[in-house]
DNA sequence: CAAACTTTCAAACGGTTGTTTAAAATTTAT
DNA sequence: ATAAATTTTAAACAACCGTTTGAAAGTTTG
């Protein structure tokens, strides 16, 4: 075997050019320049850059989800406390420190660029390879809002995942502004921190 | 003057085709075929693509921006009562009806995507050009939200575009869901009406 | 050692992109 | 009507993209 390391340097240097440029505006040629390896290498171990996408995502959600799952398995949310819900998908997503410093931030933004570069790929993908934790979402925040209907939880669920995702797509050119204009390092927990509440807040509103 | 519309034409192929596609996926090629035009008019009349970006957002953004600016002077907000602050920002928004059918979501999803993949570019016109209406803005969200300070304002309020401009971008396939499981129409306005009270929640919670 | 297999490499492929060119067509002005 | 200015057109441009190729290099196995 000849640079078995080969793969993983293209996983993390996809990794890291992914989260800040975004899946289509970074090219195979950049991520194999950055990686030192030869640009045919992609083909050869990933078949092509979809794949690589795919590989580059999986390795996350493979320590993530089932991460995921066990937290929100471990909570009985009383009735309209939401936020042990968040937390539970809060707490697993440092645990990926781990792996590398940055790779909270990395996986947050890839998540929220995979909603709206992939057209719905990414989403029917978790939905099919992790359907029960899925379900398990759904299931605990229904328990939590047990005044909503279900159409209602449907709706800010998808507000909440809409502030997410885009507070995370564009996270660095927010936090470039957040630093020039407020002089505040915002570092994706100072924001997790921040949006929790506001979820919190909104999740749990009343219905008019 | 030889067909005077195309530029008019070109406008709004490349309208409905960014709010689809997002902008760096639609080609020139995309939009003079749609519009029925020579691929070098784009060129001919706004220079570039990238102008011609530009010329696309600032079509609405020169009718929303006076409009919401003229909103947002009429209201006197109660501290805590964000929701007439939400409904300034609302309100103009459907004015753009007149413009189009689909001019009130093609505006919103593009003003999402413009955050998302022009680094930025977006909001440093929108402040350079607009800059007495983003203080007004600010100021009357500080005004019905007295408590917060101005960096959490600031997160705030993307958290709240956010979840619109997330919302709008996927409405299509929201709608379709939403159909499909809970047998409700979903109009724009109707999802409108349900973000607005999920938003004030989050926008006036109380920061731990 | 030699054969079989895996991995790397430079080069080229076909395709798409935004942009430019220069001639043709059309409109406007004298 | 003739000249000038504007607009449209087809064609080509250079740059980049993901992917494929086939030979060279390296590693593992018999």
């Amino acid at each position: 075997m000849a640079k078995t390391d080969t793969k993983l340097r293209i996983l993390e240097s996809a990794e890291q050019l992914f989260a800040t440029h975004g899946f289509t505006h970074t090219s195979l040629r950049q991520i194999t320049t950055e990686a030192n390896v030869n640009l045919a290498s992609v083909n050869y171990h990933f078949g092509s850059k979809k794949s690589l996408i795919q590989s580059v995502l999986k390795r996350y959600l493979e320590i993530y989800m089932p991460l995921l799952h066990q937290n929100l398995n471990q909570i009985a949310p009383q009735k309209n406390e939401i936020e042990p819900v968040l937390q539970a998908f809060i707490k697993p997503l440092f645990e990926l420190n781990k792996l590398g410093k940055q790779s909270p931030r990395n996986f947050m933004i890839m998540i929220g660029r995979g909603y709206s570069e992939t057209q719905g790929h990414l989403r029917k993908y978790i939905v099919s390879e992790y359907g029960e934790t899925v379900l398990l979402i759904t299931h605990k925040f229904a328990n939590a809002l047990p005044n909503i209907s279900a159409q209602e939880l449907f709706w800010r669920l998808h507000f909440a995942l809409g502030a997410l995702v885009f507070v995370m797509s564009s996270s660095s050119a927010l936090e470039e502004i957040a630093e020039a204009d407020y002089a505040e390092s915002a570092t994706t927990e100072k924001i997790v921190n921040k949006i929790v509440p506001f979820l919190a807040a909104g999740l749990s509103c009343k219905s008019q």
